[in-house]
RNA sequence: GCCGCCUUAGCUCAGUGGUAGAGCAACGCACUCGUAAUGCGUAGGUCCGGGGUUCAAGUCCCCGAGGCGGCUCCA
């Protein structure tokens, strides 16, 4: 009963602010009848009959919130006769955010129960759930999990009241002196972004005992809410996990215990909910490329650092092959550079200032001190390079440079080493030692916008290839106080970006201030085929570094001009793409790019020969054929191709001897029987050379 | 970097402070079989590394490495 706390809501961008949130609302327009204004100037309580938002459009449990005049309130909210309201459905994205909310009131109230002296960070709904932070005495354990759900399905079947209630500042920092976090947001810290108070009043909300009318908690809290706990479905949340979270997010505060947990409007819901996470947790490419022997990461090496194994091998090289084929046919040039450079060149960059903590630190070379300290000999410090921008740089100036030789484009699988920080290492996707398919586009002012515009082209072309095709574009612009070059520049490179995205007809989306320093960005995302969302390619522009580097071409006028630098990279780091397709296809890659395209399996080993003479004719098509000659039955051979996930099958017992012929079986388990060798190697050639997915 | 958890055979995992275990994989032998596991056998271990407590440590404590989940970060 001592907890009373402030919620601050949610972060903004977390929710409600999404693009395109579907309202599954209807809208109802209030028509007075019964109702009559029952507040009077004191706020009392009078004996008229008050219509709420619940009268209006409640009596349906999976209401659970009202949209009045456009704004999202407690379904108990008073209506006046002029108002505008709505249903929001749990199963909206706000209703859905509402619950959410709700049910991280709950887990606070559940956890200052059982712990009265933890103390309450903020709690707001997430993608797909819900957190809330606590300070404790001690980090929170499974056990405790266990404990809490326990409590919060006690809580919510007792039915408590969601009841809101506007306090002034003054009652707020009564009521809320053992909360020191509370506190700090009814003052200024935080700012406007995590009080979310409405900007004009603070509430609180307090849960009220359905029966006895008692207090049990309160929150401060901007709101809306269910009306009752019951609203919630008791086997539709779960607890998920416990983590640490710095307070309001920033490096430098405390660190609070977080819990996370779900909750959905049914318990299919939840159910549906934990399945997906199953398969992404089956398609996770650090299991697979365990399980299909494809890459690892030796302690031994170090951290972030991998080594690809023959089967990963194949796979890389497949995806590189292509990726040069097409680059060359797009008009790039291939270039080399060393991985180790001076650090002067990182000094020239700039990077050196800004990013040295990400990098590795220097080898010191050549020097030489005496044994009282005294240096004889200033060395020279080598960097491992972090990225190859200004190699490349080095090369467009390494000459003088025409106008007709622009756009000048420069390609190269550049290994580039990054220190990244011991807790973010993971897998293949954020590692400390990666290959960019990077390349950096030299051309003209004049030739921005047509450059951007093809590239943009060339770049979804090329992931489409590899079979991503479900994409959106999120621009990102200039921060005013983190940037350089001109107001001019920057407008006309946003422009051309923006006017690139929009050629392509997919949804941009607009990351304001999310730029880096020397110029705007535009990311493709892409969705895989379980939904999720990876942040793919990057196209930047750059007026920084021709700058530094102090690059010039000579225009048609004869005069020296600043060419304009586009960084892109389509795969981001290969090592990244490998793992998004790992995980895109779950393993199952289309024959173009499987390591292995076909075992061959013979019945008995009498048919080994047989088989070897058309493994011999698929090899002749350059197509990765293995026969399975082991000491085990049919029935297990192909179990094990199935398990290595193997795109074709083929089989051959006498009856397919006695044919010519071959049977097939495929992934999904279907099997075509006594095909023609020459038909089922042209069966299989056509598809890895059409790349399509079987 | 910060917080928590984890690390036992190639993989997945059991293992009360008292002599290190299973399944799969590997290897050998037998079996010769038509669309997801034939049988029998063999081998495989610095219990992540180092230090400590203890008569005794895979087990308890400390330090380090690596991993996982988050936070912060991601040129």
């Amino acid at each position: 009963m001592q907890g009373h706390g402030l919620n601050s809501g949610s972060h903004p961008g977390d929710w409600l602010s999404g693009r395109a949130l579907a309202s599954h609302a209807r809208g109802h327009w209030f028509e007075p009848s019964i109702a009559h204004r029952t507040s009077d100037e004191h706020g009392r309580r009078s004996e008229q009959v008050t219509t709420t938002a619940l009268d209006v459009v409640g009596g349906d449990r999976s209401t659970v919130v009202a949209r009045i005049n456009g704004e999202l309130r407690d379904l108990s909210t008073p209506v006046a006769p002029d108002d505008v309201v709505e249903a929001v459905s749990v199963d909206s994205p706000e209703g859905l955010a509402v619950l959410r909310h709700s049910t991280a009131h709950v887990l606070a109230q559940a956890v200052q129960q059982m712990f009265p002296e933890a103390r309450l960070g903020i709690g707001p709904p997430i993608k797909d759930g819900f957190y809330y932070d606590f300070d404790m005495p001690r980090p929170f354990t499974p056990e405790d999990l266990d404990a809490l759900e326990k409590a919060m399905v006690a809580i919510i079947k007792s039915g408590q009241r969601f009841e809101r209630r506007v306090v002034d500042e003054g009652d707020a920092v009564r009521e809320l002196a053992g909360e020191p976090y509370k506190l700090r947001l009814i003052g200024s810290e935080g700012g406007a972004d995590v009080m979310e108070v409405g900007g004009l009043e603070l509430t609180v909300y307090d849960n009220v005992d359905a029966k006895t009318g008692e207090r049990c908690w309160g929150d401060l809290c901007r709101g809306p809410h269910v009306p009752d706990t019951r609203y919630i479905v008791p086997n539709a949340f779960k607890l998920m996990r416990t983590a640490a979270a710095y307070w309001l997010g920033d490096q430098r505060n405390e660190q609070l215990q977080r819990v996370y947990g779900t909750a959905w409007p049914s318990k299919d819901d939840l159910r549906a909910h934990l399945a997906f996470l199953e398969e992404a947790e089956k398609r996770d490419h650090r299991r697979l490329g365990a399980e299909l022997d494809l890459f690892s990461f030796p302690e031994q090496i170090g951290s972030g650092l991998a080594v690809f194994h023959p089967k990963g091998g194949v796979i890389r090289r497949v995806m590189e092959d292509y990726s040069r084929i097409k680059h060359e046919q797009g008009g790039y040039e291939f270039v080399n550079s060393p991985h180790i450079t001076k650090g002067q060149l990182f000094e020239q960059s700039g990077h050196l200032d800004w990013y040295s903590d990400g990098m590795y630190p220097p080898m010191q070379l050549d020097a030489e001190i005496d044994a009282d300290g005294t240096v004889r000999r200033q060395g020279v410090d080598y960097y491992l390079k972090p990225m190859n921008c200004p190699m490349h740089s080095l090369i467009f100036g390494a000459r003088g440079r025409s106008y007709r030789e622009l756009p000048l484009r420069l390609f190269e699988f550049g290994t580039v080493y990054r220190y990244e920080k011991s807790g973010v290492v993971q897998g293949l996707t954020r590692a400390r030692g990666f290959t960019q398919d990077d390349a950096h586009i030299y051309c003209s002012r004049e030739q921005m916008a047509a450059e951007l515009d093809s590239l943009l082209t060339f770049t979804l072309n090329l992931l489409r290839d590899y079979g991503l095709d479900d994409f959106y574009l999120e621009l990102s612009t200039r921060d005013p106080e983190k940037s350089v070059g001109t107001d001019e520049e920057w407008t006309e490179a946003t422009e051309a970006l923006r006017a690139s995205a929009e050629v392509q007809g997919l949804d941009l989306v607009l990351d304001e201030g999310g730029a880096a320093f020397y110029g705007p960005k535009i990311s493709v995302q892409a969705k895989d085929a379980i939904g999720r969302t990876w942040q793919m390619s990057t196209i930047q522009v750059d007026f920084q570094t021709p700058q530094r580097f102090d690059l010039e071409y000579q225009g048609p006028d004869g005069t020296r001009h600043r060419p304009v630098m586009i960084h892109r990279a389509l795969f981001g780091s290969i090592e990244r793409f490998f793992a998004v397709l790992l995980e895109h296809y779950a393993g199952a890659y289309p024959p173009w790019l499987a390591p292995v395209q076909v075992v061959a399996i013979p019945v008995t080993d009498a048919h080994n020969e047989y088989l070897d003479g058309v493994a011999g004719r698929l090899r002749e098509h350059g197509v990765r054929v293995e026969v399975d000659t082991a000491d085990d039955r049919m029935q297990k051979k192909i179990r094990t191709a199935q398990k290595s996930k193997v795109p074709y099958m083929l089989i051959a017992g006498d009856d397919d001897v006695a044919a010519g012929a071959v049977s097939f079986r495929y992934r999904d388990g279907t099997q075509k029987n006594g095909v023609l060798v020459e038909e089922a190697v042209t069966e299989i050639v056509d598809a890895i050379a059409k790349r399509t997915q079987v």
